[in-house]
DNA sequence: TTTGGGGTAACTGTATACAAATCCACGACC
DNA sequence: GGTCGTGGATTTGTATACAGTTACCCCAAA
C-alpha cells in the first residue's frame, strides 16, 4: 500500500477524508496497536501532506472514539483506544440499539421493499449458516456475512441521522470483532437463530418484535464477547 | 456578552471548545437561525482567534449535525441545520434510545445509589408536576426541570461512550424544544404520567420496564412535537 | 425585463512559520 | 545511591500567507 500517493492524489477537499480512513482502517485491523502514539508530523510525513488536513483526520477520530488523549497532561496527546471488556460490552449495546431502531422501522416500511429486504437478510443468513457449518470455517467470509446482515437494514430504513451515528459508531465495533472472531467462530449458531427471529419479525410488520429480537442478538453478543475477553485478557491494558 | 474576551482569554487549548460552545449556544438558542451561512473568517473575527481553532469548531459542530453544508458543491460551505418534522422524528427517537439504554442501567444500579437516583427522580418530577399546574406556567422553568429528569439517569448510570453520545446529541433535540416549548405545554400531562412510569420501573429494579418506559415518553414526545410542527411549520425549509 | 456570460470578490483548503507546553535525560546535590 | 531540578528536544496549538474554487454581480444583448 503506498498512501502517500493516495492522499496526494486525493482533490483538494478529500485529503482530511482520505487521511481518516487510511487511519481508521489501520486502527481497525489492529495494524496501529492500542496504546500507540500518533503524531501529527509523523502521519503527515507518511501521507505526503500537512499537517492540517491531519488535523481533520485526528480530532474525527477522536470524537468518534478510536483514539483519546493521554490522560495525564493538558496538552492532548493522541493515542490508540484500548479495547477492554467493558467498554465492548458499553459499545455493543449502543449499537444494539441504533440498529434495533433500523429494525423497527424496517418493520414499518412499505410493501414492496420490505419483501425485498426479507429475501435478502433471509439469503445471506443462509449463507451464513453454510458457511458456518463448514469443517473449517472462513473467518473472514464469517464476519462480511454477519457484517452484511446487519448493514442492510440500516441502509435501507434509517433516517440521515441514523445512518450517520451509525457509520461513524460500527467501525469500532468492528475493532473488537476483528479480533476475536476466531474465539467467536464456536458461538455461531445461537446467532444464526437470533437473526431468524428478526427476519420472521420483520417479515410479518411487528417493529416492536423487530426491534426486541435486534436488541437480543447484540446484548447476547456483547456477552459472548465479554466472556472471550474475560478470558483472553485486555488488549492496551495492563 | 463579549466573546472576544471569552476566547481570547482562554487558555491555550481551550480556544476550539470556546468556540463551539458559544457557537452552539447561538444555534440552540435560535440566534443563529437555520440556514444561516457560517463564515470562518467572521467567526474568527468575532472572537478574536484565527482561523485555525474556528475550523476545529466547525468540524465539530458539522460532525454533530449542528451544521450542514450547502448541498450544491465540492467546496463545503457551512450553514446551520434546518428544522424539520422528520429530522425531529428521527432524533428524538435517537435520543430516546440511547436515554433508554440509561433507563436499563439505572435500574440494574446497587442499592444505595439507586434510591437515591429514585428520589430525586421524584423530587423533581413533583416540580415538574406543580409548575405546569400554576395559571401560566414559566416554560422556561418547565423545560429546564425536565431536561434535568433526563439528565440524571445519564449522569448516575451511563458508561463513558454513552455519556459521549448523549452529550453530542442532546442539544440538538433541545433545538426543538427550545423553540416549540411554549407549544408543547399544554401537552404536560402525559409526559408527567410517563416519567412516573419510568421512576417506578426503576424503583422496583425492573430494567426492561424502565427502558420501555422511557422509549415511550420519547416517542410520544416525538409525536406531540411533529404534530405542533406540522401545524406551525417548518424552519429554515420552504 | 430577463437571461447569459465574464470577471471579480469572497471563502475555503493547504502549507508553513512560530510560540508555548510537555517530556526526557542528564547532572548536581543531599 | 536516590531525588530533585534544569536544559534541550519533541510535539502540539496558533497565526498567517497563498492557492484554488465557488459564487455573485454587473452589463450587454435578445
Amino acid at each position: 500500500m503506498t498512501p502517500r500517493r493516495l492522499a496526494r492524489a486525493a482533490t483538494r477537499s478529500d485529503r482530511p477524508k482520505v487521511v481518516y480512513e487510511q487511519l481508521r482502517e489501520l486502527i481497525v485491523h489492529g495494524r496501529l496497536a492500542p496504546g500507540s502514539r500518533l503524531v501529527e508530523t509523523d502521519i503527515a510525513e507518511r501521507f505526503a501532506v500537512s499537517r492540517t488536513p491531519v488535523r481533520g483526520a485526528l480530532q474525527r477520530l477522536r470524537q468518534e472514539g478510536y483514539i483519546v488523549d493521554s490522560p495525564s497532561m493538558r496538552q492532548s496527546r493522541p493515542t490508540v483506544a484500548p479495547l477492554t471488556g467493558d467498554d465492548a460490552r458499553e459499545l455493543f449495546d449502543i449499537v444494539g440499539q441504533l440498529e434495533a431502531l433500523s429494525a423497527y422501522n424496517a418493520a414499518e416500511l412499505p410493501e414492496p421493499a420490505r419483501t425485498a429486504l426479507v429475501a435478502e437478510l433471509a439469503t445471506i443468513n443462509a449463507d451464513l449458516g453454510k458457511a458456518a457449518g463448514t469443517p473449517r470455517p472462513d473467518h473472514n467470509r464469517l464476519w462480511n456475512l454477519d457484517e452484511r446482515f446487519h448493514e442492510r437494514c440500516v441502509e435501507v430504513a434509517a433516517g440521515p441521522r441514523l445512518k450517520l451515528l451509525h457509520s461513524s459508531i460500527k467501525p469500532q465495533a468492528e475493532r473488537y470483532e476483528r479480533l476475536y472472531v476466531s474465539y467467536l467462530a464456536g458461538y455461531m449458531s445461537p446467532s444464526l437463530a437470533e437473526h431468524d427471529d428478526i427476519i420472521a419479525a420483520i417479515r410479518r410488520g411487528d417493529a416492536a418484535a423487530a426491534k426486541a429480537a435486534v436488541e437480543r442478538n447484540w446484548h447476547n453478543a456483547a456477552e459472548r464477547l465479554g466472556q472471550v475477553i474475560e478470558r483472553v485478557g485486555d488488549w492496551g491494558r495492563w
